[in-house]
DNA sequence: CAGATGTTTAACCGTGCGGTTGAATATTGT
DNA sequence: ACAATATTCAACCGCACGGTTAAACATCTG
């Protein structure tokens, strides 16, 4: 896919966002990442597996091991997408001055 | 519930997106944000009220319209999250730096 | 080879999503 | 009062999600 929406998607999830940030910490394997969670490990392979759909994950298969490493490209268009809206919830702590900023380009 | 979950799901959809994009021009009545899209208004109905239930719309109801706005704040916080991760996709385009960045704090 | 380890696959389950249509509820205007 | 307008509600549909368990597959090791 590698669409916003997937990444967007792929992310709304608290678990896949915290192996995501496990990936932070270096490249891990399957059961290393599934460890913390009280889940089965076919629930984490199945997490991975849209993590790796979404492009935010890179699987590098040698022997029975899967590495993942995070590939974190696709969170740049969320950041950029969010960055849209920093006016809006800037000004919009002043409404007036929101309506005016809306008006006349601040700055 | 106003948690990063339920606003990263709310808008990992791209029709809620396109509303959230549609109020930035200021608020508009349901008819009118449903206007461009080839759905029914009860479906946008719905767009509007899982936006409302994240905490991205704001709703007021003056006769039988309902005036929305954008009420951006919660977008603050997935700007701020993807922000995290800012390091990760742009030293990841060297991976060797991104490697000593890690070892040792960059700059 | 046999057994342990790492991972996925398949089938299933309950639930929620995104959409529809049709009816209900408010409110406005003539 | 009546009709039009604005919006939601309710029931339904197909489908995907997040999870389970059990089996299969692949690889390593004694």
């Amino acid at each position: 896919m590698e669409t916003l929406s997937s990444t967007l998607q792929a992310i709304s999830d608290p678990t896949r966002r915290a192996i995501i940030d496990r990936l932070t910490r270096g490249p891990a394997r399957v059961t290393d990442v599934a460890a913390p969670f009280a889940m089965s490990l076919a629930a984490v392979s199945k997490h991975v597996r849209v993590l790796e759909k979404a492009g935010l994950v890179r699987r590098t298969r040698q022997g029975r091991e899967h590495t993942l490493a995070l590939e974190a490209a696709p969170l740049r268009e969320v950041a950029s997408w969010a960055a849209r809206y920093e006016q809006y919830w800037t000004e919009r702590l002043d409404r007036l001055e929101a309506y005016f900023a809306n008006r006349r380009p601040p700055r």
